[in-house]
Order: structure tokens, then C-alpha cells, then sequence
DNA sequence: CCCGGGTTGTGAACGGGTTCACAGCCCCCG
DNA sequence: CGGGGGCTGTGAACCCGTTCACAACCCGGG
């Protein structure tokens, strides 16, 4: 069915220290999903009763307001679960997922994802640090919109993302990722005039270098001084 | 030790639903806290060990920037847990705990609360949809303070905190909580001058009655309608 | 009973950031 | 390889809400 079965939920962060063992079985009860890039996973306000684990490509969770506004909060990576709420609470999804590469993800229903928490007393408690972080998180991000002005916002964003999926180039931290203006605005609440503007007078300063659509920072301390 | 032991437990959100004598053996890892009215029970920033219950009285959770600005994210009453987030995660604390009246607190200790999450499956999944319902609520809030304006965040504050905290009279449904205008400006985001202008207008309107410092809702659908 | 700190009430000025408008660009797809 | 839809770049106007300043008030404690 899945090529190299045994590896995909080896680097995941709900699954990835269970024994061997236990990670084939569980792969067992799951289907694999693909989603190109720009399309949804599901809505917010949709019923849901499958998780998701991301095995490839990455995505992103946001909702829309009734005028039309967008907010993102978190970008998912290979190993990271979502979906994984609408299972604990029964309600629906909270968020749109999209994907912002085409991705390669693992379903697993309720029905079998209920089995498991039973069974491995584990699995719950890993679970409940996560969504502590969850929680952690999110209000970071909500504090962050309320405490710091956009340059702030905006260089913490970017150094938060680079520490997740940066790479280390000789010319310094490659943020790499590829976000328009209008994206980066979603995820610090900000127009994308004013992400535009701030871009640019970094660049003008050297603080970072736009590469290939991305964000390169040569000297992470100088940015880390701005927030 | 303690009076009326075997009811402590009843009305709790985490334990609730547990037989009688589970209750009471947990009952017995707890010890009891009181705090005055304006007092800590803990910051943000300090190292924690322990988990809270609340057994009578209300308090607030909330952070406070660099420069002294005040954000609330919840008020807490009997039967709510607090402080789990630590010992999920073996973080600091994210939020200061404050009470907003003379508050009865049971306390349970870090390594007695992993041994509960052990023996009692139950446990843990009631904590799993806690923290589910706690990442939705802060979303929620981060929402709201993005894509409604004041006047909406006020109204729709005040209909969730009286869903939680309001009495039905003969007048209509009534806060029965006493919060300044400073302190429903950190609830919602907004500074106290902008709090005060707007229930001033709604008292003018019959929209609310501030009656003994609370405020009094005559016609909740009317509120509903400026959400 | 009266003083005083915290709370409420209210207008004026200010400001960070959005919205709007438009120009140039890049690159993706037919 | 040429057209066009989405990005990027940039100033000007506008606006919601904060900040500031000050007055009045209320109630609790010495």
C-alpha cells in the first residue's frame, strides 16, 4: 500500500516514540491523502471526524472573517498532527487547513484514534503536552498582536519561522518557505501594505535579503534586537 | 480537615464525573489554599509544580507587558482547574492567577497528579477535552479582538460572562460580578476610556443597567443583535 | 465624619496602521 | 513567446481607538 511503511510515522511528534511495533500498526489504520497546493483539507465550520498527520509538504491554519479579513496562526510541517480537536470535543473543525505545497498526509478516523488513546495510556499523555503547547502557543500569538507593534511583530514572526523551517546557508538563516506579502500579513495581523513597507526598509538596511521569494537573514542577533 | 469533604470534588470540571469514592481518595492528595481578594495565586514566569481547583470565588487570568499593559483572558469560578499547564508541559507559568474575590483553592501536587493520570484512564481524556475546549476559547478570543470592533467585543463579552456568571432577576439577567472598567477593558482588548464611552451610550439606549456596580441585562437578544 | 485613593465620566489631540489608488513587475500558462 | 493575473512597491487620506488631561464621584477606613 505505502512505500517504506515503517518510516512515515517514525518522525511524528503524537507517534515518533512509540516502539516499532506499534507505529506499523498504527499506520495500519490509516489512509493516505494527497492535497495540492492551494487547496483546503477542510473548512472551518465543517464537521470533522478524522485527524491528519503531515508526511510531506506543509500547510497552513487560518480562519476568515464574515467581511472577508484572514488571520493565520501556525504552519504545519511533516510530523505534525492537526485536526486532532474536532476528535476530543466532538465540534467542528475550528480552521481552515490549506496546503501551501502539495502535501502528503496520513487520516486516521475517530473510531480507530479512540481505540488507540484506550490502549496506550502513552499516546494520551503525549498528546496532552501538545496541546498544551497548543494552548501556550496560541496565546503567544494572540499577546504578540496585542503587545508589540508590527516591526516587532514581524521580526519575532520571522525568526519563529526560520527556527522551524529555516535552513543554514552560507550567506546565513534561509527562511525556507515561500510566503507572498499578503500571507506574512495573515499570520502577524497586519495589512499587506505595512508587511511591504517594513520588508523593504530592512532590506535597505541589510537586517535581511529577499532570495528567490525568500526571506534570507544574514545575521539573525540583529533582527532578534528589533523585536 | 476539611468540612463536607465528599462534595468538594462534585461540581469539579476534571473530577466531576468520577465515582463518589475516587473523589474522596483524590480528595485526600489535595491540600487547601485560601487567597484574599487582589491576590496572586501565582505570575507569569514562575516555575510551577502545581495544579488548582477552585472551590469557592473567582478569579481572573491575564498577562502584563513589558510596559505595563493588561490583558485577561478568563475568569475562572468553583469547579474550574488551573495550572495544569505545567505540569504538562514542565513550563513556567504562561499567566498570572489573580482573585477577584476571597478565593478557596484545593492544591494538588505534580507527582500526585501523574500518578491520577496513570491509574485513571478517565482522567486523562476529561483533561484532553478541557484542553481542547481551552485552545478554542483562546482562539475565539484572538479572533474576536481581529475582526470585531469594540462595540461587538463588548457585547459579546459580556453575553459569554453572563452565560457563566449571570442570575436571572426579575429585571433581567444580571453579571453578578463585579469588574471595573479598567479590568472589562483587559478582557476585551479595549482601554477603560473606550469600556466606559460605550456602556455609557448603552445606558442611555436601555441597552444595559448598571445596578450595585454589575451590569444588568434587560434584553439579552438586544445585545445579541450588536455582536 | 471627613479625607483620599480608586473609579467613573468626558472632550481634545494624536497616532499607528488600514484603506485606497495606481504603477510596474514577474512569471506562469495557454 | 506573448498576454494577463497575481504579486510587489509606494504615497496620501482616513479612521478607530489610544493617550492625555482634568473634573466629579463614591465609598471605605482611620
Amino acid at each position: 500500500m505505502i512505500d517504506h511503511e515503517e518510516n512515515l510515522l517514525a518522525g511524528s511528534e503524537l507517534f515518533g516514540d512509540l516502539p516499532p511495533a506499534d507505529r506499523k500498526q498504527i499506520l495500519e489504520l490509516c489512509s493516505t491523502f494527497s492535497v495540492p497546493a492551494k487547496k483546503a483539507v477542510f473548512h472551518q465550520g465543517d464537521p470533522g471526524k478524522e485527524m491528519y498527520i503531515v508526511t510531506s509538504g506543509r500547510l497552513k491554519i487560518s480562519v476568515v472573517s464574515a467581511e472577508g479579513k484572514e488571520l493565520s496562526f501556525f504552519i504545519l510541517k511533516k510530523g505534525d498532527i492537526f485536526g486532532e480537536l474536532a476528535l476530543l470535543d466532538g465540534e467542528r473543525r475550528s480552521a481552515t487547513i490549506t496546503a501551501i505545497e502539495p502535501c502528503e498526509l496520513l487520516v486516521l478516523h475517530h473510531r480507530d484514534f479512540r481505540g488507540l488513546l484506550e490502549k496506550h495510556q502513552q499516546i494520551g499523555l503525549k498528546l496532552l503536552s501538545i496541546l498544551a503547547g497548543r494552548v501556550r502557543a496560541t496565546t503567544d500569538l494572540y499577546e504578540d498582536s496585542v503587545f508589540i507593534e508590527i516591526p516587532g511583530r514581524l521580526a519575532a514572526r520571522l525568526l519563529d519561522l526560520a527556527a522551524e523551517h529555516g535552513i543554514e546557508s552560507s550567506e546565513g538563516l534561509l527562511l525556507d518557505l515561500k510566503l507572498s506579502q499578503y500571507e506574512l500579513g495573515t499570520l502577524i495581523n497586519a495589512s499587506r501594505e505595512s508587511v511591504n513597507k517594513q520588508l523593504k526598509a530592512w532590506q535597505s538596511q541589510g537586517v535581511i535579503r529577499i532570495v528567490d521569494g525568500k526571506v534570507l537573514i544574514p545575521a539573525p542577533h540583529l533582527l532578534e534586537s528589533l523585536v
